[in-house]
RNA sequence: GGCGGCGUGGCCGAGUGGUUAGGCAGGGGUCUGCAAAACCCCGUACCGCGGUUCAAUUCCGCGCGCCGCCUCCA
């Protein structure tokens, strides 16, 4: 059985082989710290954590690089805002992103670097374009010059002509060609900037890609990920920089470009307004819920983030509590032999081709189904086979639950907390006003419960509780 | 304008040349003091028009509509 991947460069599924048996070099591009993100940011690194989740499951060893912007314009333009130097603005939000991308469940990078600690590197590479001819040198700004990479447009799948057609934007006099790009910019007055042969300034967004993920993965390393809106100019541009200074090809085994989150069937974005901060949806529901979101659709196509949307993953992961919370109940004691890997093998599948996340999703929903029906057989204790079966799902539902990070809380734990302390303290309580039939009394009880986000569900074993989302 | 993608049942969302996606919502049952949860049953959907084919939602063409990129952007 192979995995395979949608590769943008060649618009088709490929079998993955990675350069390296066994190794997977990976690089994302990470965010531009000048500040909090949005969720749309956060669904790309949901997406590529899973990936790398299902990955190393698959036996494959994992680097994985992921960088800092920390020099751009609008890091100098917040700093400006925010009153504070760029520095503290950088080490403010990537401390935040830190926090946030913590509290989603999202493992840090073997390597996390940031680029103003690259500045060497880059100025090597722009050297190394300059005396190859693909790069000059004008008024103290640094251009890579297209038309001498003859490839140029073969990820994004324009030609020259196609980009030149929809030019937007007032060219930079001291370009020679409409469509070459920065590799260096000279300083401003007041601005972070860095000596050079070509005095003093500050890199190009594109190059710190090309210098940070060859320093740490080398040429030709297996997968380059970030939205589709990296697609043109960002990635087209590394490729081109990339390969031009090495003299070799390719650059990027394999493009992994994910969807846009939508709001309203508009894309979020920062410029639109329409964006909710990452941070302020984690504080207000479970990280799972949100991780439910950025993979119910497949991961290159854009997901509406609505509210249907959002009561959809929640309603998800709450029947996932559910099934978690009874189903530990209902196994205790019980031995298990072997794991059947029924649904394990269909999430496999499912993952295979391409992380296909909704029909793993939907393997895992079949799974809760069939495990609550075996919770509802009547003779359900006294039938070992059931109980065997149960036994085995619940851990497949494990396994499957934390590749995809959406494993339930553990919350009511058999500890000697406060809150179950008292939560028990007041079911005690109705239970004695239940078996003594007195009924307005029990239930005032629970909706109490329920008002304070606890809610009550009867069982053969007993009261269960909960906590609402 | 150029390049790319999409259009599936009330909603979300996979997938396939002829065979079940899955979830949510809705209807009907079962269980329960009630409730909740859960289980069982129920919806023959695939933008329009042509074409290829024994057969198309699935392939091809045209049309319509929507979205993204072409400027910073995950």
């Amino acid at each position: 059985m192979s995995l395979a991947i949608y590769n943008t460069i060649t618009r088709t599924k490929e079998e993955f082989v990675p350069r390296e048996p066994g190794v997977v070099s990976m690089y994302v591009c990470g965010p531009t710290v000048y500040n909090h993100i949005h969720v749309g940011n956060a669904r790309a690194f949901i997406v590529f954590d899973v990936m790398r989740r299902y990955l190393r499951w698959r036996g494959l060893r994992v680097r994985f690089v992921q960088n800092y912007t920390d020099v751009d314009d609008r890091i100098i333009e917040r700093a400006r805002e925010e009153n504070l130097e760029v520095d503290e603005i950088t080490r403010k939000y990537s401390d935040a992103f830190e926090d946030v991308m913590s509290v989603l469940g999202v493992a840090p990078p073997n390597v996390l670097v940031r680029a103003t600690d690259h500045v060497p590197e880059m100025i090597e590479m722009i050297s190394t374009l300059i005396e190859r001819g693909f790069a000059y040198e004008s008024g103290g700004n640094v251009w890579f010059a297209v038309e001498k990479f003859p490839e140029y447009g073969k990820l994004s799948g324009r030609s020259l002509d196609d980009v030149r057609a929809g030019e937007r934007v007032e060219p930079d006099p001291s370009k020679r060609f409409p469509l070459d790009f920065a590799l260096w910019k000279a300083a401003k007055a007041g601005e972070p900037a860095w000596e050079s042969p070509w005095g003093a300034g500050r890199p190009g967004w594109h190059i710190e890609c090309s210098a940070m993920s060859l320093k740490y993965l080398g040429m030709g390393f297996d997968i380059h990920g970030g939205g589709t809106d990296l697609i043109f100019p960002h990635h087209e541009n590394e490729i081109a920089q990339s390969e031009a200074a090495t003299g070799e090809s390719p650059f990027v085994r394999y493009w992994i470009h994910n969807g846009m989150v939508n709001i309203d069937e508009q894309k979020m974005s920062k410029s639109l307004g329409n964006f909710v901060l990452a941070k302020d949806l984690v504080a207000e529901v479970p990280a799972q819920v949100i991780r439910l979101m950025a993979i119910a659709g497949h991961y290159r196509s854009d997901v509406d983030f609505g509210d249907a949307q959002f009561e959809d993953a929640k309603k998800a992961f709450e029947r996932f509590e559910i099934f978690y919370r009874n189903a530990k109940d209902r196994v205790k004691g019980g031995g298990r032999e072997e794991l059947s890997r029924e649904f394990l093998a269909r999430f496999q599948r499912a993952m295979d081709d391409d992380f296909n996340t909704p029909q793993a999703l939907s393997v895992l929903h079949d799974l809760v189904r069939q495990g609550n029906a075996r919770m509802a057989q009547p003779d359900y204790w006294e039938d070992a086979a059931a109980v065997e079966d149960l036994h085995g799902m619940l851990e497949e539902f494990v396994l499957i639950t934390e590749l995809l990070g959406v494993k339930p809380r553990e919350e009511p734990a058999a500890s000697a907390d406060l809150t179950e302390g008292l939560v028990a303290l007041a079911l005690s309580m109705r239970e004695s006003a239940r078996s003594a039939g007195r009924f307005d009394e029990a239930d005032a009880i629970r909706s109490s419960l329920g008002e304070l986000g606890i809610a009550i569900e009867d069982s053969p074993e007993g009261p269960r509780w909960r906590r609402t989302i």
